[in-house]
This record gives C-alpha cells, structure tokens and sequence, in this order.
DNA sequence: TATTACTTGCTGGCTATCACGCAAGTTTCT
DNA sequence: AGAAACTTGCGTGATAGCCAGCAAGTAATA
C-alpha cells in the first residue's frame, strides 16, 4: 500500500493518473480542431504542459494514444437516462446525442471525426469502432423492441433499417455541426426534425 | 485547331487531358481507399502511370489535385433525372445518392471521405464543400416546395429542418457503408428504410 | 525520523523516414 | 527546331520513436 505522499506533491500514481488524462484531453482537442492530423507528438505534449516524449513515454506509440482516446470517449457515454427502454428513451438518446456534439464536447467530437477517418486507420481502430457501432445499434434496436411491445411504435417497421438510417443521421448531423461550426439554434432545429421524423415514422 | 495526330499518337491536348483524367482517378481510388493520407505524390504518379513528379507538373501542388477533385466530383453529380420537381424527385435523389455510394464510384466516395475530413483542411476547400453543402440544400428544398405545392407534400413540415435532416442521413448512411465495406444488400436495406421514413415524414 | 537504495515519471538530443516541390534534363508532339 | 509533356536528382521540412540521463516519488534500513 502506498504511503501517502507529503503536503505539494502526488504520489506517482497520482501523477500518471493526471498526466494520462491531460494527454487524452490534449488529443482530444487537437482531433476536434483538425482531425488526426493535427495530432503530433510535439503538439499533444505542448498542449497537455509536458515535453514531446511524453506521448512515446506513456503510451508507446501515437497509435496507442488514438486507441485510448477512442476507448475513453466510449466509456464516456455513461448509463441510459431513462430507465424504461422504449420510444422516450430513443428520444433521450437522439436529443443527447445532438447536444452533447452542440455543446461542443471535445472527446464526443473526436470520437466521432476519428470514425469518420477510419477509412484508412489502423485495423485495430476499425475494430473498436465495429464494436461500438454494433452496441450502438443493439441498444436502439432494444429501445424500438420495448416501444413495439409497449404500443408506442406501430410493429410494422423494419427495425435494423429504422435502426441504421437513425444511426446515420445522428453521425451526419453531428459531422455537419463540426464541419460547418453551425450555430446551437440551427442545430437545435435539426434535433426537432430529426425528432419529429423519428416521431411520424414509428407512430402507430 | 490542333492537327489531327499520326496512327498510334496523341495531340498534346489529347496527352494533356488523358493525364489529368488518370490522375484525378488515381486520386479518387487512393482516397476511397485510405483518406487523404493515402494520396502521396508518389503512389499518385505510380497508380497513374507515370512519375512522381507528375502531380506537379500537371497541378502544382498535391492541395490543387484535391481541389480539383472535389470540382471534379461535383460536376460528376450530372442534372436530375427526373424533370420535375417534387417528392418523386426526391426519392430517387435518395435512392441515386446511395446507390452510387454503394456501386463504389471512387469519386462519390472520395468526395464525401474528403468533406468529412475536411475539419482541419485548407480553407479553399472548406469553402468549395460549404457551397456544394449549400446548393444541395437548395436543390432540395425546392423538391419539397413543389411537392408541397402539388399535394404530394403536407404543407405543416419544417422544410429546412428537413432539409437538413436528409442530407444528414445521406451522408452519414455513406459514411457507414464505405467505412464498414457494406454489402449490397444491406444498402438497400438503408435506402429503403430511409425512402421509407422520408414518406411517412412528409405525406399528408 | 533521517539516510540511503531503488523505482517511476519525464525530458530532449538524435536518427531514420517520408513527402513535397523545385529545377534541370529527356522524350514526345507540332 | 521549338514547345510542351514528362522524368529524375536534390534540397528542405516535418514527424515518429529510440534512448541516455535527470528528477520526483517510494521503500528499506538504521
């Protein structure tokens, strides 16, 4: 067990602890200003307050950073809102979605400019984004099951389709609010109507 | 007027403009493929038929290649199909936009990799994907506007809401199907539940 | 508690790699 | 022959990652 460190310092794993966040914020902020090319070894180190070797220090390899941060910002999505699966909670999850990229969360933002470039990454990269894609799309098709079983969606739809074009608009809205740097008003009128065709759609 | 040239040559406007067909190829397959990391001066050259040092010879510099490929892309969208406005129009722009995607045409697909990793990219052509974005939009709103003047449309939708929402789906629904190398099948599944959102979204 | 041995965090000089683009030279058309 | 298309040699700059060494934290000993 580790001794508590003296008053003005951190124990070392306090100082890995800290060093390792303020790197996947650095990179995140760098991704979402300008993609995975902005990231360099040097800027990640100069933005975080460390040196260029950081990076190579505590993640080995610039490859291994990306990793982390897509792992990270993964498991920043955080429980459902809603208890009850159903159409509420597909609603919830529409409307988070755009805000938390409207807001302009950065880890949201990388996340999601690094899938976008993952025609060429590392198969690796493509791999967890398969996975988190996959989950994704169990969670929606959970929500549109609960909501057929419930009575709030007519049972008539086809769910993996309704399932993939949701899916899809929510990463094209979200790219365009980052490309297009578009206003919170213009971005809250995409959610309503992305809302209201979801709305129309899956009615009774 | 150039001469006609001898059996088994070209004019040197016949060279001129073979080149920079190959090569605006050999750039939209080496996007497609791998992102804009991909397109060296080298492998263009290579996958072209000729030199490195064509690029430079042909557009100066490897930024004016891409700019010139995304004009180029552009122009590739060709006139509607359909000759009248309205939500038939719609529909098969829907199903043209992804069905293209799907065939793996090289430029539709390098174009959108391009537009989506245009975050940190020259402002040149940040500027010539807005207008693109901007025209788009145009074009389908004025889909909606004839459709809500001829009936086909109810006329309580938000149509720039709409609007929006749709070139989303398309591109995200892209995005998808080139970064997961769908199968056809599943594509169509995409178009379908998209064409059929669109209607229940705007018919009256 | 004070000293000493050891571990871990972190730095920055160094090298190898790679890619862009210029400029001079070569081939192909007119 | 002259012009244009195209190639090749070269310089320059950016970047990833290795590694030797310094500094900060931790554990052992007296």
């Amino acid at each position: 067990m580790p001794r508590q460190a003296a008053a003005g310092t951190r124990t070392q794993r306090q100082r890995r602890e800290e060093t390792e966040r303020r790197l996947l914020d650095a990179a995140a902020a760098l991704v979402a200003a300008g993609g995975s090319r902005a990231v360099t070894l040097q800027e990640v180190g100069r933005l975080a307050g460390y040196s260029r070797g950081i990076v190579n220090h505590m993640f080995g390899t610039k490859d291994a950073l990306l990793a982390a941060l897509v792992t990270e910002a993964q498991q920043r999505v955080g429980p459902p809102q809603a208890s009850s699966p159903g159409l509420g909670r597909l609603r919830q999850r529409v409307a988070r979605y755009i805000d938390q990229i409207s807001a302009g969360d950065e880890h949201a933002r990388a996340f999601l400019l690094l899938w976008a470039e993952s025609v060429g990454a590392a198969p690796q990269l493509r791999a967890m984004f398969a996975e988190r894609d996959d989950l994704f799309a169990r969670e929606i098709r959970e929500d549109l099951s609960a909501g057929i079983a419930d009575g709030g969606i007519r049972p008539g739809i086809d769910a993996e389709g309704v399932t993939l074009a949701l899916i899809a608009v929510l990463r094209g809205a979200s790219l365009h609010i980052i490309i297009r740097d578009a206003a919170p008003d213009s971005t809250a009128r995409v959610r309503e109507a992305v809302l209201a065709c979801l709305q129309r759609s899956l009615e009774p």
